[in-house]
DNA sequence: CAGCATCCTTCACGATACTG
DNA sequence: CAGTATCGTGAAGGATGCTG
């Protein structure tokens, strides 16, 4: 089963349009860069998940850096922030349908990466390897 | 005209494959949310490039910056370097076809930039507003 | 429970000077 | 020309303690 993706060609991306668009895209890669936030948009995306319960699975994360994560993706219009005012509190996170569009161009690069992993690693070796050898270059002028 | 990009659905991103794929898709991200790493990528998109012709088009960016983004480019089997040892010395970086498969992805997360920045710019000012504003709150309780 | 406040460490990025 | 070396800075991330 394949899942198709388009977009149009007329958002083509080259060094005019780079200029053009100013940092729009070096900031959404900043924004979704961030170290926890793919974790985030991937949690929602299976749907709305509380605080705790991000903090549960997202292992590893600090509830500060959750919290601020959570707040960026707000801030953007990704994510929708609901609060149940009980005692205890309740707070439900969901994507929102910016945050759901979002989803198919960033998934495909994580497919990329998850299916090109071992390729990535190969050449990482590969370059280990030539850093390691080195031999050609002294010898060279004797 | 409308591209279409195409990812197996087995490469589908879940919580499960998440953990499964370990901390490859943010390694990716954070490797290409570098701050100029999609520009150098979008600049070797249109044919190969000399070190400083990557500089001069890459307005800002500083020439040790350059020189560890694209380090970083060849370790991971994206770009190639090619040194001509003539007197001034001459480097040529051009991608791979690892960095031509790559583009596919980042330029579909690219171009939804783009498209949507409008969205996200309206999210920013209504977010905003809802801080600036803060009205029910206190009167809530009188 | 869902945070905010505070302090601390690390590191990406930047500016500058020097070299084969 | 294409780097390396060094120093400085701010922002991101992390640990801990406190609160409505």
């Amino acid at each position: 089963m394949v899942t198709p993706v388009t977009f149009k060609k007329s958002a083509e991306v080259t060094e005019e349009t780079c200029r053009e668009a100013g940092m729009t895209i070096a900031e959404l890669l900043g924004r979704v860069g961030g170290k926890w936030t793919i974790f985030v948009i991937i949690m929602l995306s299976e749907g709305p998940r509380r605080f705790s319960e991000l903090k549960r699975d997202i292992e590893g994360i600090s509830q500060k850096v959750l919290t601020s994560t959570l707040r960026d993706l707000e801030k953007d219009g990704f994510v929708t922030r609901k609060v149940t005012p009980s005692i205890p509190p309740r707070v439900d996170y969901a994507l929102t349908e910016l945050g759901q569009d979002l989803r198919g161009p960033l998934m495909a690069l994580s497919s990329w990466a998850v299916v090109n992993r071992n390729r990535v690693a190969a050449a990482r070796e590969a370059f280990e390897a030539r850093q390691t050898e080195e031999p050609a270059k002294i010898a060279y002028f004797r």
